[in-house]
DNA sequence: GGCGTAAGCGGACTTTACCCCGGTTATATT
DNA sequence: AATATAACCGGGGTAAAGTCCGCTTACGCC
């Protein structure tokens, strides 16, 4: 139990460390669920917590981070779900059900954590929202590529199609709509992915516009 | 007390107000490219306009608000080429190859604008980038119209574009890689976007799954 | 042209994100 | 167990965002 097993390479969390963390995240959900994501601020925190305020910018780096951190967290559990639970989400079912369930089931959670979400958008940073890789459009590749549609450049295919299911919650419906009609919402939301996946992976399309030229270089790039 | 009548509009701006807001514009343009968006702030911006700080705030509200009051003016122009330059991105083409087209160029634009783009985002606003119904979707949704595919809710469907649009843009792509491989990365989402939007348009699917329910109450809700 | 009023303006004030660095403590090694 | 070292902690300091309120000015009306 106590054993420090050595990670790959960037030398394990120190313990007193990962409990700092562990306290902070729980310390921010109470905050955020008590008083809302906008009065969060980092001294509060650190104070709320018992800690110091430089701790609470080491591990998180800027505001942004800890929701970032936070919406990581969910995201993992979620991910589990979708890795091992009962299909049609999970493994089990035909690719194009997944896809259409995980896009139903994507939107429900972006619903349910779009205070969070949002507020892990940061405009100073370079990559806004979370990793660069997220699970989300790794799964959605993953599908896809298990499909066999004769898609010209499956990496991009996939980013527009995670954009497709982020992209409305996170940019352009207001979080007003959305905490006013919620499950309207993403009723309507479910049924626009499913069409739209459907019509994606009807596969009657006519090979690439100008000749057969591959994508530019590497082909898992972008 | 004498109840002056309020108009419909909210009584025209002020000269010396639409002055100072052309003046903070440009202001800000060249503090930008001289010296990057994350240089630019609100007391700087302020002194080199040679105006009080209280001014800026009443225009642009937030910081995220220049950005966003600077791409507004952009996507203006740009969409002047969209409404009525020439085909296949103005008027006169097929709703089909104006909407490659439309993908293309605002793909370009956006690549183009990025920096601004990003610093438009703020994770503390209700709705982050720009207005709740950009030009983007708007005309979007008009091509789709026009097109009669048996979309079951146009204005989801346009949503969705929208954002596999711009969200990898926005959202997924690292800066550095923009910065780095600009006119690759274009033609990859370009292509992508071809593709994707002949899959869509293919009009090769089954009605919709719950049977013929129209969606839920409001036509044009979203 | 003179007047009343709403809008605009400025800059001091408050709050908050973020930086820094000396002191402390967990962990690996011997 | 003692030591070396690297990571962690704390809290004061800075700069920038955002607020307030009294003064000024443009605009519509008489």
């Amino acid at each position: 139990m106590g054993q420090p097993v050595i990670w790959g390479s960037p030398r394990a969390e120190r313990a007193d460390a990962a409990r700092n963390r562990r306290l902070l995240l729980a310390t921010a959900r109470e905050i955020i669920t008590g008083q809302g994501a906008d009065k969060l601020t980092m001294d509060g925190l650190a104070k709320r917590a018992g800690l110091g305020k430089g701790t609470v910018f080491r591990r998180f780096r800027t505001r942004a981070g800890i929701f970032q951190a936070l919406l990581d967290d969910d995201e993992r559990h979620f991910q589990k779900q979708v890795l091992s639970g009962p299909p049609p989400l999970g493994p089990g079912a035909a690719p194009l059900d997944r896809l259409i369930a995980y896009g139903r089931a994507r939107i429900g959670f972006l619903i349910g954590h779009r205070q969070i979400a949002r507020a892990a958008l940061d405009g100073r940073e370079s990559v806004p929202a979370g990793t660069q890789t997220p699970m989300s459009r790794t799964h959605i590749r993953f599908l896809l590529e298990e499909m066999c549609l004769g898609a010209a450049d499956l990496d991009v295919l996939a980013t527009q199609l995670t954009a497709a299911l982020d992209g409305p919650l996170l940019l352009y419906l207001s979080s007003a709509t959305l905490t006013q009609t919620a499950p309207q919402v993403a009723e309507r939301l479910g049924r626009g992915w499913e069409d739209l996946v459907q019509r994606v992976c009807a596969r009657t399309v006519a090979g690439p516009p100008g000749g057969e030229i591959p994508p530019p270089s590497a082909a898992t790039a972008i």
